[in-house]
DNA sequence: CATATAATTGACGTATACGTCAAGAGTCCT
DNA sequence: AGGACTCTTGACGTATACGTCAATTATATG
């Protein structure tokens, strides 16, 4: 069932190289378990491995990404710190939500210029591209 | 009319150092003009540089924010570009896109979290926190 | 058992994005 | 004219996030 990885296993499966995953380790940001003196990975530290990867393509450096997972396995028993993990949840979808602002406005000028492009070849050319429905939003 | 800036006003204005705008130029990001020796900003780069930072704040590289702008001033007589700015334009978008993903995704984790974290302190604590609508999406 | 294979820990190198002096040079004020 | 500012261009320093050897070491295989 618990499917273990070696580094260049887990590495090939989230697409970056060992070397990354030994640098996150050294930032505390994953902890392998070691069989002898080998790095063993678990389903566990996948999944934070995840998280990680997403954080950086969603720009963060990989101290807030490390502050960012503290709030996935915080002890839900210590009172005093769970008001603390609120606190900085939200603040972390404060953050998110602006970005999203940021990243919406820049969708909606990339339309803008794809239509004006669009106009300026004269008429829809829907032989080689065709405008997209641009339903979201 | 026709504001001017010098680099330390725009600097100011934007929230960043003077030492960044004369790095974005060195990277050709920005041209001001020039009164003597002097940096003169006007309307147009401080549009172009309210561009550049948003790029940042999405964790785009200045390359790529440089590529990025391009897209905003192409030529739009010359069909042969637009069909590459088309093509770009739309490859940003779809990179862009992957991006909300990841953000949308995040978010609602984090709504997981919030909602976990105040089930964990035993019931709804109003006179302190309050649980957000979460209306969206 | 000898060797090929894969992993380990340093140590040093590199690209990005600036920060931080340093040494002029032009501008304004009295 | 002499400061006091502000700007200018280097030049060097720094933090982040790894890449790239190098020298071992452990494991597997013929």
């Amino acid at each position: 069932m618990a499917q273990l990885y070696t580094v260049s296993e887990l590495a090939e499966h989230l697409g970056v190289t060992p070397r990354a995953l030994r640098f996150y380790e050294t930032k505390g940001l994953v902890r392998p378990q070691r069989c002898g003196q080998r790095r063993v990975y678990t389903h566990r530290e996948r999944g934070r491995l995840a998280l990680i990867l997403r954080g950086k393509r969603l720009g963060f450096s990989l101290k807030e990404i490390g502050d960012w997972l503290d709030l996935y396995d915080a002890d839900p028993d210590q009172r005093e710190q769970v008001q603390v993990l609120l606190e900085r949840v939200r603040a972390r979808r404060t953050a998110l939500e602006a970005q999203r602002a940021d990243l919406d406005a820049t969708l909606a000028e990339l339309k803008a210029i794809e239509h004006e492009a669009l106009d300026h070849l004269g008429g829809w050319d829907r032989s080689t591209n065709k405008v997209s429905s641009s339903g979201e939003t």
